[in-house]
DNA sequence: GTCTATAATGTGATAGAC
DNA sequence: GTCTATCACATTATAGAC
């Protein structure tokens, strides 16, 4: 696999630093010692490292579950559905830690440099995903199936639950796991089918 | 007000520079333009950026509203607990939106600088709640008052309902509310109720 | 205590040889 | 294309006068 152009090196090289470290935290001088080449040819390919960044971020983005479409148009019930789309994120949580802080962090550092390209992969990958979640909810709604409940705060729910954990790992390590007998791997395994129950739960008539 | 001596004047200064802008992004020039002094100044008080920091954080982080022991004390039912809880929560969050960033890209930027600090804190402030927490849910559980679960997954539940929309706002606001006809002021101000009900129908026999 | 001036370092960007 | 050398700038830290 040693036939990748020096440009596809540097740009494997700047997508690791970048997701490790984050755009201030990222060192030019590191991407080129990743590469094993000098600051100089970074410059040669792409000009700064503000474009650098432009063209990893992308490659970082697209990589979020947010196109679950595939999962509403099946026709299952809608207990379901939900199940499928809890276990889609937790299992990308889970296999992409450094993914999800680092979109976070540059939302945090201010969301300018990531805003026009996170909306643009939205709207592309998303396909009215959440105006077709919002209508089946509703509908639900409407047969009695589950409880009156706005469409966005429960969908709000779904992405809480799931996601927070990883985000405050920290504390849910040192301060509410500490001294309950387990880990955070065995927590979050518990927690998939956890979650599910909870919100089946929580909108059951 | 203006007997501060200079000392107070810079921490105060240094406080509101490092929760803007976080450790990295805070500059001491603008430290001291905020205080109308000379960097020279910063030195003499405080040696290094590091050391101001370290002065700062835990005025910081003491405010977060770890110590929710008073609401524990009170003699009141399981329900009204967790309505006071997930209240004082979301309250506390709308208020202090820069203190929520400032803690939370701190520990995403690496726990290093803030950790000590805070299971210090933690363990000061927090006086063994979330084993009393655990406890009390543990109760209820074996009372049949709510259905069997961990005590762990309950808890990270409640907060991961309140503290989530408010780390994800950026995404809440573009994604999820684009298209509903609300703001997000608007939809914090219904959610209060909204998540107490989900909770509290989350975990009903 | 407070200032001016400057050192010391780190980082991104560029010039120019090969 | 790739390198060495260097610039330009920002930022923290410090020396020394008052």
């Amino acid at each position: 696999m040693e036939n990748k152009s020096t440009e596809e090196k540097i740009f494997d090289a700047a997508y690791r630093e970048f997701v490790e470290k984050g755009y201030e935290g990222a060192r030019m001088q590191a991407i080129a010692d990743r590469v094993g080449i000098n600051k100089a040819l970074l410059n040669y390919y792409y000009r700064t490292k503000d474009k650098l960044f432009d063209a990893v971020v992308p490659r970082i983005i697209t990589q979020l579950p947010i196109g679950i479409n595939n999962i509403l148009e099946k026709d299952n019930p809608f207990e379901q559905k939900i199940e499928e789309i809890v276990h889609l994120y937790i299992g990308f949580l889970k296999k992409n830690p450094l993914i999800v802080r680092f979109v976070l962090r540059e939302l945090l550092n201010g969301p300018d440099r990531l805003a026009k390209i996170f909306v643009e992969v939205i709207e592309h990958k998303d396909n009215n995903l959440i105006a077709r979640l919002t209508e089946l909810i509703e509908k639900e709604v409407q047969a009695g199936n589950i409880i009156p409940i706005k469409p966005e705060q429960l969908i709000i729910n779904i992405i809480s639950l799931c996601v927070f954990p990883f985000i405050g790992r920290f504390m849910v390590e040192n301060i509410i796991l500490k001294n309950a007998g387990t880990n955070f791997d065995e927590f979050m395994k518990d927690r998939e089918k956890e979650v599910v129950d909870f919100i089946l739960n929580a909108i059951k008539p």
